[in-house]
DNA sequence: ATATAAATGATAATACTTTTCATTTAGAGC
DNA sequence: GCTCTAAATGAAAAGTATTATCATTTATAT
C-alpha cells in the first residue's frame, strides 16, 4: 500500500513546511502516478493543471519529499533520476536497461550487512542504494 | 589486488580497441590513483603529463573501461559519477555523506537474490548497484 | 609504405541542477 | 479577519555534466 496525498501533506506540516498550492500539486501528481517520474516528466504533469509552476519548484519540492522519505529516488546510472511515491517499508528496484521499466521489489534486508559494515569501518550508515539492471521479459522476447 | 596497467592495456587490445597514447595515459592515471576519481578529476590528472588530451576523450575511454569491467563506476547520488581501477571480483561501496570518502567492501553476494528476481520477474539481470551512504568515523568525531 | 577504419580534439549542443534575487504568500499571533 | 514575517516562489542566469558533430590525425593490418 502506498502513501496517500493526505499523509504526505500531513507529514509536510508536521515538519514545519508550508503547505502551498505548488506543493499540493506536486504531491497530487506524484501520488496519482504508478510510474517513476523524472523531475521533468513530473513538471509536465503538474503543469497540466498548474501551468505557472516552475521546474525549480519541482526540484525543491522533491528534495523535501525525499528527505522526509515520502518519495523514493532512483538512480538508474548516468545522470538519470526519477521519483515515485514511497511505498511504506523498504523496497528496491529492478530496472530494464532496454525499455526503462522499473519494478519495485521488497523482502530483502540489509540490516545484517549494515551492522557488519559498522563494526568493520565505523561508518554510521544513513541509507543505501540497491538497484538491479537487467532486461525485462518483454525486451528479451522482442530480441 | 588490483589490475595492472599491463592487463588493462592487454584487455583493450583483446577486444579490438586501439592502444592510443591517450588511452595509455588514462589507464596510467587511473591505475596509479587509490581514489575514486570523477571524469573531471581524472582529466586534470591526465593533463599533468599530456596537456592536449581533451575531456571528451576521458569520457570515451571511461565508457570502454567500464564496459570491459576494467574500472568500476560509482553513482553517489545526484549526477555524480566517479571511477577507480577495478579490483578483481565483486565489491561494493560505502560512501561518507560528509567528506565523500569511499570505502570498498567485498564478501557480500547477491546471486541468490538475483535468482529470486529472475524467477519472480523474468528479468535477466545484467548488473547491480549496491552503495551505502553514511558518516565515516572521522566525520562523526568532528561533530 | 599504404590503406583504412578507428580515434581524437575542438566545438557546439543538450541536459541537468543549483544559485540568486525580487516578489508573493502561508500560517502564526493577535 | 488583519498584520506581520519567515518561508516559498518564479524568472533568469549560472554552473556543471554529458553527448553529438565533424574535420583531422593515427594505430594497426597488410
Ligand atoms: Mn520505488
Ligand atoms: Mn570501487
Ligand atoms: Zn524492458
Ligand atoms: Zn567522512
Amino acid at each position: 500500500m502506498r502513501l496517500t496525498k493526505r499523509k504526505m501533506a500531513a507529514a509536510l506540516r508536521e515538519h514545519g513546511y508550508k503547505l502551498t498550492p505548488q506543493r499540493r500539486a506536486v504531491i497530487t501528481a506524484i501520488a496519482s502516478s504508478p510510474d517513476h517520474l523524472t523531475p521533468t516528466a513530473l513538471h509536465r504533469k503538474v503543469q497540466q493543471d498548474h501551468p505557472t509552476i516552475g521546474l525549480v519548484t519541482i526540484y525543491r519540492t522533491l528534495e523535501i519529499l525525499v528527505k522526509l522519505e515520502l518519495t523514493c529516488e532512483l538512480h538508474a546510472g548516468g545522470s538519470c533520476r526519477s521519483y515515485t511515491i514511497a511505498a511504506p517499508g523498504l523496497h528496491h528496484h529492478l530496472i530494464c536497461s532496454d525499455c526503462g521499466e522499473v519494478i519495485d521489489f521488497s523482502g530483502y534486508y540489509l540490516a545484517e550487512l549494515e551492522q557488519r559494515l559498522y563494526r568493520e569501518t565505523g561508518f554510521e550508515i544513513e541509507g543505501h542504494l540497491l538497484e538491479f539492471i537487467g532486461r525485462c521479459q518483454n525486451c528479451r522476447q522482442n530480441v
